[in-house]
DNA sequence: ACAAACTACCTATCTCTATAGTTAGTGGCA
DNA sequence: TGCCACTAACTATAGAGATAGGTAGTTTGT
């Protein structure tokens, strides 16, 4: 269900089609909600269906078209209504731990690999989020600036520091995932006896 | 899939009942792998079809059976195999994250309510994490006891470490959630003007 | 003139999850 | 003797999500 109102929080930035959402998602709502562009579509379809957008018809090039989507009043009022709802606490669900709890049954060599994916994976992740983090400072994020335009100046510092507080949210847990794979590394060291590789 | 290894990891520490695996299940691995009872007695079905358990039949009361499940060699392989092999990345799937970047939308009172509910859950949440740990470390988890039963004295400490390390980890990532929700609960104080409640 | 890369928009299928039930026997106690 | 909580083991169904495709037009470079 957080699909939809990710999609109608992109969408809230300005009107796209169905391309410009996927492509556009990736680079902000999907650090927070991941999905495909096959899930996108089609509840791109069901939010018209359901009366949260309204699609107009653009030409493109001589032939060819695309859907522009925009929010309704009433997926406003549907998104307005989500945020003033209770969270859903999502279940654990990690792989990497369960793992780690039970890492007396791999290979040596294969727990180390294991953790330094873990680790380079949230490193890597960790630097995206930063970049990101920096255009929501200087206001260069293109999908915030959009945003921007609809409201009056004096609610800029308002809007940008929430996205900064979820950034900031996100950047912790990549910093706390990072320490814990090499607090693993040195563990695995300390009990399997240390290998070069 | 990792369901499955979640379960042949319990299984691991003694042979079980459905029942009582969905019981242990919510006290041990369901910390780092959630899963209802619904999910467990058809994966338990599926993984005796697919060779990596096995059943006994076992006599319970006057009129009543219970089906005890044990890991086979085939189980055993299927696991060390899967421990060997490359974690899967999980995308990023944070409602909290996602409603805290659009907080602008909602109610100061809805996103105060969320922010304190999300605190209390991770606080909630943290206190189990480190009552388990905290049995762990006395070994005096009954499931780790069991567990312990098949190994020599001397791999004791190294089986015992890699669980700690694992709610290590599961600790810094309540921690870290409680203090972000703080930072949360303060910023809302600052941009929409405190309100008693 | 043509290829390659990009824009645009899906579809199909399978698995995984969530939610909400059902059926039946056991053990204790009032 | 009857009731209730617990043990035991599912089932049914809908929706979410992952993976892997497909088709057609456009733009850009050579």
């Amino acid at each position: 269900m957080s699909l939809r109102f990710a999609l109608l929080a992109l969408l809230t930035s300005r009107p796209m089609t169905g391309y410009d959402v996927s492509k556009q998602f990736s680079q902000s709502v999907a650090h927070v909600w991941h999905a495909p562009d096959s899930q996108i579509y089609p509840e791109l379809n069901r939010m018209e269906r359901d009366g949260l957008l309204e699609s107009a018809v653009v030409p493109w090039g001589k032939k060819g078209t695309k859907k522009e989507y925009a929010v309704t009043e009433a997926g406003v009022k549907a998104f307005r209504e989500w945020m003033d709802a209770p969270i859903e606490i999502r279940r654990q669900r990690e792989p990497a731990y369960l793992k780690a709890a039970y890492l007396e049954w791999a290979e040596p060599g294969a727990a180390r690999a294991e953790l330094k994916q873990f680790r380079d994976h949230w490193t890597e992740h960790l630097a995206m989020l930063e970049a990101t983090r920096a255009t929501l400072v200087d206001r260069s994020h293109p999908t915030l600036a959009r945003r921007l335009e609809h409201y009056d100046a004096s609610e800029w510092d308002r809007i940008v520091r929430y996205k900064i507080f979820a950034y900031d949210g996100l950047i912790d847990q990549a910093r706390a995932a990072i320490t814990w794979a090499e607090r693993g590394l040195l563990l695995v060291d300390e009990l399997e006896g240390s290998a070069a590789d």
